[in-house]
RNA sequence: GGUGGCGUAGCUCAGCUGGUUUAGAGCACCGGAUUCAUAACCCGGAGGUCGUCGGUUCAAGUCCGACCGCCACCA
């Protein structure tokens, strides 16, 4: 059993607004995670920031004729607020290009490059690459149009014709234009350095094998099926500007940087450092983290950055070797939305700019633990699934708010306005009352254990069970009815049904962590009390909080 | 073309290493009961030859093969 973890969720790429697909896909999960080992009495950090880099924040600024590190910095506070307004609390939130992690990110990039260069595994070569002389700049693919190579039709991107479809080789590309300056483009010759993943394909095949009952079968499958293939070299330094400079002491490096991938994962590394750094004065305390084995590091990931973190990666930390490789990383498949009954990708374009599915805008209306509910409800754990507005709502109103919200309130109401808003005398319990709290012993057995096999959904459906349990419990306890005849056993259901309350703050803690602080609250106990054991009945007598409405009933047109 | 995934009630989906399940849940639907509760809750009912065909097995949504249909990634 590890004595600690360390729980990352991918970096946001901070040129855009987050949607539900982003938080559904790898931070909530994670900060459900990260609750309950907390809950649960072990040590946890939950480390991420926005990856800054790259040539496609260096291209949104040219366009909006703006810096890199201002469209950064601006989508790197937006995005920061919408994951607080989740509660998705990380204990620390950095960047790779923001004012106060860029010096050490900088130079934990550099080291981390220097260290696996000088072991010998990167290969230097030259190629041709597209050139735009009037930007003074190559151009990714994207950045190019021209005609066709193999059909002659005009208008084909420097990566697919759209006309017949196929691949296309930027340098066959028959007249290039750079889509940035719209001027000629022209073949030069550049250096790269390219990380020989070849060479570790032997470590990585082993150590994936390991992992195989642990992880998620798609991700090894994925990976080994990789490596089977053979894997490549890749090119880790890139001919642009904002970035990581590369530091090598070669004219060729020169005003060169490191790939984004390359220095992205290391944002988890140079985070924590900076997060040890705040907390204790020293940032060497990362060690503890990144290189004791008794520490496990759990990656949280969407599909498509798979192949980073569960082999380049890898790859990177065997090369280097001083810290060690990750103990899980769990990837989750893209959530699509379904608007009007169609299902798509969420897109800039053509996503409307204030629909729901925008975290940005989604808090501005709605409830933050009814979007982590639903989320967790729809997590697309095996397959790709659709966050549909209408399903939200339903979901919404007929099992947050009818069952589980319901409960509560009848059992709350119940004590406020017959027991004087104390916990009634539990002495005349029955056989059937001490069945329930058996049954939530079991789905607090149950949760945690999904929970810790990466289940989410299913965790969240175990709660939901004991939550409807609860309700068919108060149905056939009676209480409205024993309260008239027999007091002491009206008294007994209620001050187990209250004692029930108590149990789902706990399970609803993970997965809605302010719902759980209501229900605290409205139990008369302090916020620190929760953890993910069952809970001492509370003493008769004890005072109760006010009950108020835990879930808000939606209009089923809200979301349109 | 290669790789991986998916195809189970009207809808959204569970069913992990084959045998207590006569195939499950929620929603929607129908009938009943109840009044503590945000017309919520509770009980009952209806509804599926588990994509198709073949195979392995005492036993297959559950394993194997072929095929059909969707999806993703790669070429």
């Amino acid at each position: 059993m590890p004595k600690r973890y360390l729980v990352t969720a991918g970096l946001p790429y901070s040129n855009g607004r987050l949607h539900v697909g982003h938080i559904g896909g790898a931070y909530l999960p994670a900060d459900t995670y990260v609750r309950y080992l907390r809950a649960r009495g072990d040590e946890a950090l939950y480390i991420c920031g926005s990856d800054d880099n790259g040539v496609a924040i260096e291209i949104s600024a040219a366009q909006a004729k703006t810096t890199p590190q201002e469209i950064a910095t601006r989508f790197h506070e937006r995005q920061k607020l919408d994951f607080a307004g989740l509660r998705i609390d990380f204990d620390v939130y950095g960047g790779t290009h923001q004012p106060a992690f860029t010096e050490l990110h900088e130079r934990f990039s550099q080291e981390f490059f220097k260290r696996i260069f000088d072991k010998g595994y990167f290969t230097k070569r030259s190629t041709k690459q597209l050139y735009d002389p009037k930007a003074n700049r190559f151009l990714p693919d994207r950045y190019v149009r021209g005609t066709c190579h193999h059909c002659n039709a005009p208008g084909a991107t420097g990566d697919q014709c759209e006309a017949c479809g196929q691949m296309i080789d930027p340098l066959l590309l028959i007249d290039p234009i750079s889509e940035i300056t719209h001027e000629p483009a022209e073949v030069r010759e550049t250096t790269h350095w390219y990380l020989r993943l070849n060479d570790f394909e032997k470590p990585l095949r082993k150590w994936l094998e390991s992992k195989r009952d642990e992880w998620r079968s798609s991700v090894i499958n994925f990976a080994l099926g990789q490596i089977k293939q053979g894997l490549p070299e890749r090119a880790m330094t890139r001919d642009i500007e904002w970035g990581v400079p590369v530091p090598l002491d070669d004219p060729d490096a020169k005003d060169k940087v490191l790939f984004v991938w390359f220095d992205a994962p290391i944002g988890y590394v140079s985070f924590t450092a900076k997060l040890c750094e705040q907390r204790d004065g020293d940032w060497r305390g990362y060690e503890k983290w990144w290189s004791d084995p008794e520490t496990a590091i759990v990656h949280f990931i969407g599909e498509d950055n798979t192949v980073f973190h569960a082999l380049i990666w890898p790859a990177m930390l065997t090369a280097d070797g001083r810290h060690q490789l990750p103990y899980n990383v769990v990837a989750n498949n893209f959530i699509n939305i379904r608007l009007s009954g169609d299902e798509a990708k969420v897109s800039k374009s053509k996503t409307p700019e204030d629909s729901p599915v925008w975290i940005e805008e989604y808090l501005k209306r709605f409830d933050p633990d009814a979007l982590r509910y639903y989320l967790t409800a729809i997590a697309p754990e095996n397959a790709r699934t659709a966050f549909d507005p209408r399903d939200f709502v339903t979901r919404n109103n007929s099992e947050l708010v009818a069952a589980f919200g319901n409960f509560v309130n009848r059992t709350l109401t119940f004590a406020a306005r017959y027991f004087d808003g104390k916990v009634p005398d539990a002495a005349a319990q029955t056989d059937v009352d001490r069945e329930h709290v058996k049954l939530a012993d079991e789905a607090l057995k149950k949760v945690g254990k999904n929970i810790e096999g990466h289940r989410y959904r299913l965790a969240l459906e175990e709660m939901m069970a004991f939550a409807r349990a609860c309700n068919q419990y108060f149905g056939v306890r009676e209480p409205w009815r024993t309260r008239k005849e027999d007091l002491n056993d009206c008294a007994a259901a209620i001050a187990t049904c209250i004692h029930a309350v108590h149990y789902l703050a706990i399970l609803a803690y993970p997965f809605m962590p302010g719902a759980a602080r209501k229900l605290i609250a409205m139990l008369g106990l302090p916020e620190e009390t929760i953890r993910w054991e069952p809970p001492a009945p509370l003493a008769a007598g004890h005072p109760l909080g006010k009950p108020a409405i835990l879930f808000e009933k939606l209009l089923p047109d809200c979301m349109d």
